[in-house]
DNA sequence: GTGAAAGCGCTAACAC
DNA sequence: GTGTTAGCGCTTTCAC
C-alpha cells in the first residue's frame, strides 16, 4: 500500500475502531491520509461476502406475482413501505425491491445470500406462498399473518382487527343504525377479513344486536354482488367494509344507484389510508396503522438478524378511527 | 461435490447454458440432480463479488438528507419509484433504498461496488449535491436535470416544462382569463420552477399578454407571501402553480380568505399526481409524466450498463393535461 | 503494534 | 467434455 503499510491496516481503517486498539495513531493517521489521497473506497461487495451479510432486508408479498403498486389504488403499499423503510434506516439497513422475490422465482431469491432476512406482507395468502415459507430458511418477520399461524417459528406484526371492528360498530352504533351489514370480497377472501367479519358478529352481539345471512354482502367480480345489493333497494342503514377499497367502491356504486352516502346509508371503511380523501364523501375508516406495522416488522427482523436468539415475538397494534363524511345518523 | 464431480460444472448450471456447451447433457443432469438434492443455493454474494457487478440500482435524490415520504405530500416519489421499479424489474434489476443513499454521507455509498448504476433526481438541486455527482464515478441517470447542466456527462430525462406551462396557459386563456399569475416558491426555488417561471413569461407573451413583477407571487415560508396576496384581495383571475403542492396550499388558503375556487379565482398545478384529488375542488394540472419518466431513467441507465459505449441520451418527455374542479371562466 | 497468510464461493483461463 | 488453478478484496487468526 501507498502508506507503507499491509492490507491488514486497512481492515482498521473502516472496522475495528472500538474493538482492539492494536494500531498506533501515528500509523492510523498515515493510512487515513494515504486512504483519502488515493481516493480509497472500501469494496462492500468484498465484505459483504467475507462477512456473508448485506445488510439488505427484503419485501415479500403474498399476494401472487405482480409486484404491488407504491401509488395506486388505496397506498396500501406505500404506507407499509415507508414503514419499513423507515424502521430499517434507523438500523442502518437497505430495503431491496428485487424482481426476484415480487416476480419471478422468489424461492431463488430466499437464501441465496442476497438478503439477511425478509419481512412478508400478505392480504391474501396462497397455499403456495405458505408452503415457500414452511421451506424458507432465512429470518423473516410477518405482516399481517399472525405468528400462530406458522406454530411460533416466525415473528409476526398484525393489528388488533377484533378492537378495529368494534370501533366502527361502535360508532354506527352511536350514530343510532341498527341495520348494519358488512361487506366483504366473497370468495377468495383473505385471512384478515374473515377475522373482521367474525368481530363484525361478535361485536353486533355485544350492541344486542343479531346478525344473519343477509347482513354478509359479498362484493363479487365487477361489484356484481353489491350491485344486486344495492339494486334491490339497501336494506340496511350503514355498511362496513373490509377495506378502503371495497368501502369507496361501495360509495361509488351507492351513487350510481342514486343512493346517497351518508343521507341514505353510511359507510365505514377499514385501514383509513389517503385513499379516503379521493371519494366524495371523503370515507371514514377504521384506521390501521400501516406505517407503524411496517416499522414494527424492520425492527423486529433487525433485532433477530442482531442476535439469532431473540425469542419470536407477535405484536398487535390497536386500530384508531378517522371519522370523515360517509357515516351520520340514519334518517328518522 | 456430491454428483463427483468439480466446482466448475456448478458453474455451468445456472450460467454457462447459451455460451460454450462443453458439458454433456449426462451429467448436466447429474449435477442438477444433485444440487437439488442436497439443496444446493447459489451464492449470489460470491457471484457478485467475483463478477463486480450487483444488478441493483441505487436512488439518490438533490433534496437534503431527508428521505422522501412515498406517501405523504403529492406522492411525488411515489410515482417515480413506481416508475423505476418497473424499468428496472423489466431488465432483471433490483432497486434498493440504502440510508447512505438517502441519508448520512451518500458518497460513501456511491462507488464502494454496492449499485451498478445510480439514478439522481432532484426538485431542488444544491450546490453540494451537484459537486458530489461531478465526483461520482459510477454510471448515474439524472432525473428533471438536463444533461447540458452536466456537460452531457450523464442521460438525462426531464418533461417539457416550456410545452407544459403553455397548456396551462392556454387551457384558462380559452376559458377567458387575461389575468394569470405565477405561483412559485420564492427563495430557494429550484432549478425547474425557474424553467416553468420563464416559459410562463412565454407563453403568456405568445397570447399576446405581457406580465409584470406583480404577477408573480413568492409563496414564502408558512405561506406568508400567499396569504399576503389573498388577504389584499387577489389582483388576478387565475393562479398558475409551480406544483400541486404549492397550488393546493393556493386552494386551502384561497377558501380560508373567503375566496371561492374556482368562482373567484381559477388554480392550476403541475404533476397532477394523485394528490390533486384530495382537496375540494380537485386540482386541475399539467400532467407531468413521473412514472414514465422513472421507467425511462432506469431503462437508460441499464442500456449504459449493458453496453458502455452507450452514447449519452437527452430524454424530453411531453406533459399532458388534467383538467378537474379548480378552473372555470372568470365572472363576466 | 504490525505483518503474513488463509480463505469466503464463485468464475474464467487453461490444461488435460 | 472435464478437472485444475488462480484470484476477486476483504477480514481474521496467528506469529513476530
Amino acid at each position: 500500500m501507498r502508506a507503507g503499510v499491509t492490507p491488514t491496516v486497512v481492515s482498521h481503517v473502516l472496522h475495528n475502531k472500538a474493538n482492539t486498539v492494536r494500531v498506533s495513531e501515528a500509523t492510523a493517521a498515515r493510512v487515513r491520509a494515504a486512504a483519502k489521497d488515493m481516493g480509497y473506497r472500501l469494496n462492500v461487495l468484498a465484505r459483504n461476502f467475507r462477512g456473508r451479510q448485506t445488510f439488505m432486508i427484503g419485501v415479500l408479498h403474498g399476494a401472487g406475482f405482480v409486484r404491488p403498486s407504491l401509488t395506486r389504488g388505496s397506498l396500501y403499499f406505500g404506507l407499509l413501505m415507508d414503514g419499513i423503510v423507515d424502521g430499517a434506516f434507523q438500523r442502518g439497513y437497505s430495503v431491496t425491491l428485487c424482481p426476484k422475490l415480487m416476480g419471478d422465482q422468489p424461492e431463488d431469491a430466499i437464501s441465496d445470500g442476497r438478503f439477511d432476512g425478509l419481512l412478508w406482507y400478505s392480504t391474501s395468502p396462497k397455499e403456495e406462498n405458505r408452503q415457500m415459507l414452511q421451506r424458507c430458511a432465512d429470518p423473516l418477520v410477518l405482516i399481517h399473518t399472525p405468528s400462530e399461524e406458522f406454530g411460533g417459528r416466525f415473528s409476526s406484526v398484525t393489528c388488533d382487527n377484533r378492537q378495529g371492528i368494534g370501533l366502527a360498530v361502535q360508532h354506527l352504533v352511536d350514530l343510532g343504525h341498527r341495520k348494519i351489514a358488512f361487506l366483504s370480497q366473497g370468495t377468495c377472501s383473505t385471512a384478515e377479513s374473515r377475522v373482521r367479519l367474525t368481530a363484525f358478529q361478535e361485536e353486533m352481539e355485544r350492541h344486542g344486536l343479531t346478525t344473519e345471512g343477509g347482513d354478509f354482502i359479498e362484493c363479487g367480480h365487477d361489484n356484481t354482488g353489491l350491485n344486486a345489493y344495492l339494486g334491490a333497494g339497501p336494506r340496511h342503514t350503514a355498511i362496513i367494509g373490509t377495506s378502503d377499497e371495497q368501502a369507496v367502491s361501495a360509495i361509488r356504486a351507492a351513487q350510481e344507484h342514486g343512493i346517497s352516502v351518508p343521507e341514505d346509508i353510511s359507510i365505514v371503511g377499514f385501514d383509513s389510508t389517503p385513499y379516503c380523501l379521493t371519494v366524495k364523501p371523503n370515507l371514514t375508516s377504521v384506521a390501521q396503522p400501516l406505517y407503524d406495522m411496517g416499522r414494527i416488522a424492520a425492527g423486529l427482523l433487525i433485532d433477530e438478524l442482531a442476535d439469532s436468539s431473540t425469542p419470536t415475538r407477535a405484536v398487535v397494534l390497536p386500530c384508531g378511527f378517522e371519522r370523515r363524511d360517509s357515516t351520520a345518523s340514519p334518517r328518522p
